[in-house]
DNA sequence: CAGCCTGTCTACCATCTGGTAGACCCAAGG
DNA sequence: CCTTGGGTCTACCAGATGGTAGACAGGCTG
């Protein structure tokens, strides 16, 4: 059974860290929920694909829905720490713009289940669309701000800061997981499409950002 | 169509024709498979806001699936025959754009289960994606052929057709469906306010295109 | 050793799901 | 008037779902 032997999480130094079992149990509902959707994973099929009975689910988490909550505050928080720190990183205004779409790509290269979930979420609606965007408000207002700052320093086009932001996402977001959709206008997604299609969202941005 | 079989369905002339069965099922399937998802929505569910059992349903169409097969081909259709006919009407390179980007705004405003779905869909993926990006090919083909030949002319920044038409998608979609997202950036989804969106959509666009 | 505690399991259950079979109502037509 | 057939209904069903109750294995601690 998976090293839960001595320590329940032993995040003692090296090698992939042998999760403990809610955590096991959360990576997999992350993937499901973001690719299959939340009504269509059952806590069986969560289960079987870690080689335990649902029950044991129920054991660690009162119920599916609380699977789900638990799942946002953790992908919201990683989504957070993320951006959070690309927007510390960069310097000057565009650099900021770009190094934060730039961290959403690699986010989805490195973690695809996490804006797929995302979407989900927001699909999902109250309550748990809510959850997450409490969770994430800081990150968005202080985004606005930034937009916001940057605009009346003149550095970038006018745009209602909010809906520039929601563009944004809406954009990258759909870049990134709708799969569907690329296919649909002949771009198959592959992670290598992935860096052209960054590529081309950061040039969209910049010419309807900056004035040059 | 059907059950215009003289009694039932008197399409007169004039007032609001009194849909058949399969209209009203196919009527009630869109907006809750927009808005509530596909899997949330059961047949019993369905016939309840009809006011009547699920076997009709069932008489109807042969399974839920078949169901929402027809839904999709019928919002397909109204789909293609709104943009087509913007694209159709405008002249010149971007008064086309505008003109499809209003379209698309005034139809989120007449029927906004419409989009709604187009988002269900593209997340529910194949067999149903499918099915709805192949009838929406045509116009999705149409629209980047036109993108390309206004690039080409010098009309328009150069940018990667395929993408643009997927970035205009996003945008305008989440601009439109994302109600949860919206509120989370601190702007109340009104049907007011969607006006408000539809004109930064624009400017977005034009200063994302438009070299001036 | 004895007892406890943690984590997983087996066994069940009530409810809901999509779907089937067949009865019933009623208008149309010979 | 009786038959026919379209449209809706009641009555079921098998399977899946989320969730509960309780047994049990095994390590830790007294």
């Amino acid at each position: 059974m998976a090293a839960t032997s001595e320590t329940p999480n032993p995040v003692s130094a090296r090698g992939p860290v042998p999760s403990s079992t809610p955590d096991r149990i959360l990576d997999v509902a992350l993937a499901s929920f973001g690719t299959r959707g939340y009504e269509a994973t059952s806590l069986d099929a969560l289960a079987a694909s870690l080689g335990l009975r649902k029950q044991t689910i129920l054991y660690w988490f009162p119920s599916k829905e609380a699977v789900l909550e638990a799942v946002i505050e953790r992908s919201a928080a990683e989504l957070s720490d993320a951006l959070e720190r690309a927007l510390d990183r960069a310097g000057d205004g565009w650099a900021r713009v770009e190094a934060v779409v730039r961290s959403v790509f690699r986010l989805a290269a490195r973690r695809p289940q996490l804006l797929g979930l995302v979407r989900e979420v927001s699909r999902l609606g109250p309550p748990a669309a809510t959850q997450m965007t409490t969770e994430l408000r800081p990150l968005v207002e202080r985004a606005a701000r930034f937009l916001e700052a940057e605009m009346d320093a003149g550095h970038m086009r006018r745009h209602d800061p909010q809906l520039l932001l929601l563009a944004i996402y809406s954009t990258v977001i759909g870049m990134v997981t709708e799969v569907d959709v690329l296919r649909a206008v002949g771009e198959e997604p592959t992670a290598r499409s992935l860096v052209r299609r960054r590529a081309d969202v950061l040039a969209l941005l910049r010419s309807a950002l900056l004035t040059d």
